[in-house]
DNA sequence: TCTTTCTTTAAACGATCGTTTAAAGAATAT
DNA sequence: ATATTCTTTAAACGATCGTTTAAAGAAAGA
């Protein structure tokens, strides 16, 4: 069994980075199904049964690599999203400052990796077409407590709004979102190379004015 | 060898469309790679091989699948957008309209297998975002053209608009509309049983105005 | 040192995959 | 009816999967 508490040995935690490196760039490419513990353990240059040892089983290595990519992002989230609500002079916060929080961390983890093909963008481009129970998990582990963050203080920002409105236009929100950055490597051939997608923190405040007007536009007011 | 010219049995070609149907249904809901030809057979009632006779590989038949699937919603997308040119007392047509034309088709598509749950939206959303494999193509055959198509119409409602903001914006409008119809099962569980995820219509409505002024707020005008 | 615990290793297990084979069954043509 | 072609069938093939086993190796405490 795994060392629990207080890691002493140090060469074990070596080899579990770097098997965590390696689902990464494997996950990215391939997809979770695409891969394999033996392209794993040869990636990482240690034994088939190393990786078992270190995780227990193949989606536990998956989900700890993922958890390991958004929760940085999150935090990122909930502290913009944190200092916008307290430092702004607006109140209630615009919506555009709202989704600024959501989405601005993921660019500049995406702007941290260009040209790397196994970065954030990838595996969110993956995660979307994982199988639904796999996804389910992903989804409530790493999104739902951080979605109820921000779909309250769009609450706060659209005292008019009903839930309803307001539930069906963040889920776009955060669709278009996810959509937009899975896809977004297809932009440079689908505008035949007018647009480029290493631009991304042009595309990413593009992004941002697209999801809060769309959102805006979908919030009627309350009778 | 399967019948190549006018085919007089019957027999096999009903075998073959009730393979069909199950590809789909087990595609929509496992993903290409979670489907094996076991479970197409043993849904189809039929031998396994009998699959393999009649479409020679897996890879072979799901693209057959898709295609059976996409060309008609994309010829109704074709047809919604020249009626509403051509019949709109609007000149240019306005922005919603052209994406009422791209998203419609796929909603009423959506809202007859309601009871039947065939799983056009994932068959869709999995094609658009699949990179690495031969779903690339069928991206490429079945959308590449249509994009054209709307982003031609585009071009012409928003005659001051740079190709850039037009391309960008696009792309979002796409990703949106994929991304909210590969994921909108979730939107009963995030709005705590709040919004109904069978509410198709309902659904295809917001989407078309949250798309439609999404895309409006980010083409800025030329100088 | 010796002992204990952590880590890696080679090898195998059981299951399942896409595909192929060879023969029987069913439908059509002559 | 007979011959020909289309279709289905049961069984197997070779490959690969995630996982497990059992033993050896490496690092720390005593």
């Amino acid at each position: 069994m795994p060392v629990t508490s207080s890691q002493t040995r140090a060469n074990g935690q070596k080899t579990k980075a770097r098997l965590l490196r390696s689902t990464e760039k494997l996950f990215a490419s391939k997809g979770v199904a695409g891969v394999t513990m033996r392209d794993i353990a040869q990636q990482t240059k240690t034994n088939l049964a190393s990786a078992h040892y270190h995780f227990g089983s193949k989606e536990a290595m998956v989900l700890e690599m993922i958890k390991s990519k958004i929760e940085p992002i999150n935090a990122k989230r909930r502290k913009r999203l944190h200092d916008a609500k307290y430092n702004s002079p607006n109140h209630p916060l615009p919506t555009i400052e709202i989704f600024r929080a959501l989405i601005l961390p993921v660019g500049e983890e995406v702007e941290k990796q260009i040209g790397n093909k196994s970065g954030i963008i990838e595996i969110i481009a993956r995660s979307f077409t994982e199988p639904a129970t796999f996804l389910e998990k992903v989804h409530k582990r790493f999104f739902g407590e951080l979605s109820q963050v921000f779909m309250d203080e769009l609450k706060i920002s659209h005292p008019q709004a009903s839930e309803v409105d307001l539930y069906w236009n963040y889920h776009f929100a955060v669709s278009s979102m996810l959509g937009a950055l899975a896809q977004h490597r297809r932009i440079h051939d689908f505008s035949s190379g007018k647009c480029n997608a290493n631009a991304v923190h042009d595309m990413i405040e593009r992004l941002i004015v697209f999801v809060s007007n769309g959102f805006d536009a979908g919030i009627k007011k309350k009778s």
